[in-house]
DNA sequence: GCGGTTAGGTGACATCGTCACTGAACTGAC
DNA sequence: GTCAGTTCAGTGACGATGTCACCTAACCGC
């Protein structure tokens, strides 16, 4: 029944093949219910893994209370930040949680260990996986420093959507994704309902005007 | 003349003699001036280093060109990020600047290489640095997001007196440490003058009484 | 239907970012 | 030394965002 999902993986495919029959005999697949806490604080993970189907919302805790989306782990990506659990994190207040139902790959730290140490391709898979979160990461830094809250909320809608013309989130999931405070994505959520490019309901917004969006979304500056 | 600049890395030390002694004889030992920039868009070092002196700062710099200090690497750290550069990096807008004159271990991407793929303990060390990095990040974007700017900005002269009682930087270098405008650096200046925390001359703030700004820097919220 | 819970709306105010402009301090040429 | 150009710092007005207190509306389980 082990499925061969390497393909699904562009760097993996480059492996020796013995290196990923390795990998599909010694690692499992695995379902995650939606919300389903991944990893956390005091909660460092056995296992790397590598996302079939769903995706992983990764978020952090300020002290005191406020919450912000960093980045999400998409079906073909994989969750590679929990390495750095595997191996030293100083237990942080990043937490994974499963956005959708989840269907993944889980590969045993132990055989991790052991193809990064064989295959150089495994390497470079681990290493690309890195320098795409730590990109995601300059990213937004660079969004909250320096963006206007409006583009990002529109930015934000237009992600979420999907290619839907929906959102299902409250105001307050919207604020987490942006580390804002919920009166403020109310406004703006508000404006946007002004000009006719969105009508709400509780727990729902409709994107009448998805272009208008989107153009906002994709302006720099001002 | 190699001297036995290992101990100075306490990741390193649980290495095996025959892989010090290749990390040793394969690597130099360079001298980089203060200003120099050591990586950035569209140069990708071809070196891992090893600070043994001296310290780098590393920013980033946003469309619009405002700019944010991201970490420094100290002595005893190594510039890890850059093997991300070295292997897969999407050129991205974060560059690294000598923040004084700088004496590092520079450690040959093949070396780097072979090291990974040998030794343990040398794996350990890299994503032991990666974690130190990423969990920077996570700290830099908590601050951004949530914190106030005068207990932000207590912190970094804090930090940067290093000791001292005097910090050498215009409200222009501290804006850029901070992510925001000079003109709130300024008010926020003249606020810590005003309670005679500080005085200032042009490009020099001398810490009249640190223990109020460490007391600020050290309060979470409010 | 009712009461409790959650989502969303609102005004007042504080903080932070932006803009336009001013003057003060330094630098180098003469 | 003086002068002009450059860099650094100060300032007021205003817009954007964050905070607080509080309210109303929609939903949920019984």
């Amino acid at each position: 029944m082990s499925e061969n999902w390497i393909v699904r993986f562009p760097g993996l495919s480059a492996l020796a093949p013995e290196v990923q029959d390795i990998l599909v005999k010694q690692s499992e697949i695995v379902a995650v219910p939606k919300g389903t806490r991944i990893f956390g604080p005091g909660q460092s993970p056995e296992h790397l893994l590598l996302l079939l189907e769903g995706a992983v919302r990764v978020h952090q805790t300020s002290d005191q209370g406020r919450e912000i989306v960093l980045y999400r782990v998409n079906a073909g990506e994989s969750c590679v930040l929990t390495t750095a659990c595997m191996l030293a994190f100083e237990n942080y207040s990043a937490e994974g949680v499963a956005d959708t139902d989840v269907r993944a790959v889980a590969i045993p730290r132990r055989v991790f260990d052991d193809l990064v140490s064989r295959s150089i391709p495994f390497r470079n898979f681990v290493f690309a996986a890195y320098s795409q979160r730590i990109t995601d990461l300059f990213h937004v830094i660079e969004e909250i420093a320096f963006q206007r809250l409006d583009i990002r909320l529109a930015q934000r809608l237009d992600e979420l959507a999907k290619g839907t013309s929906e959102v299902l989130a409250t105001h307050q999931d919207l604020a987490i994704e942006l580390g804002t405070a919920r009166e403020v994505i109310s406004r703006q959520l508000q404006e946007f309902q002004r000009r006719a490019w969105i009508a709400q309901t509780r727990g729902r917004i409709k994107l009448l005007q998805p272009d208008e969006i989107r153009k906002l979304a994709g302006s720099e500056a001002a």
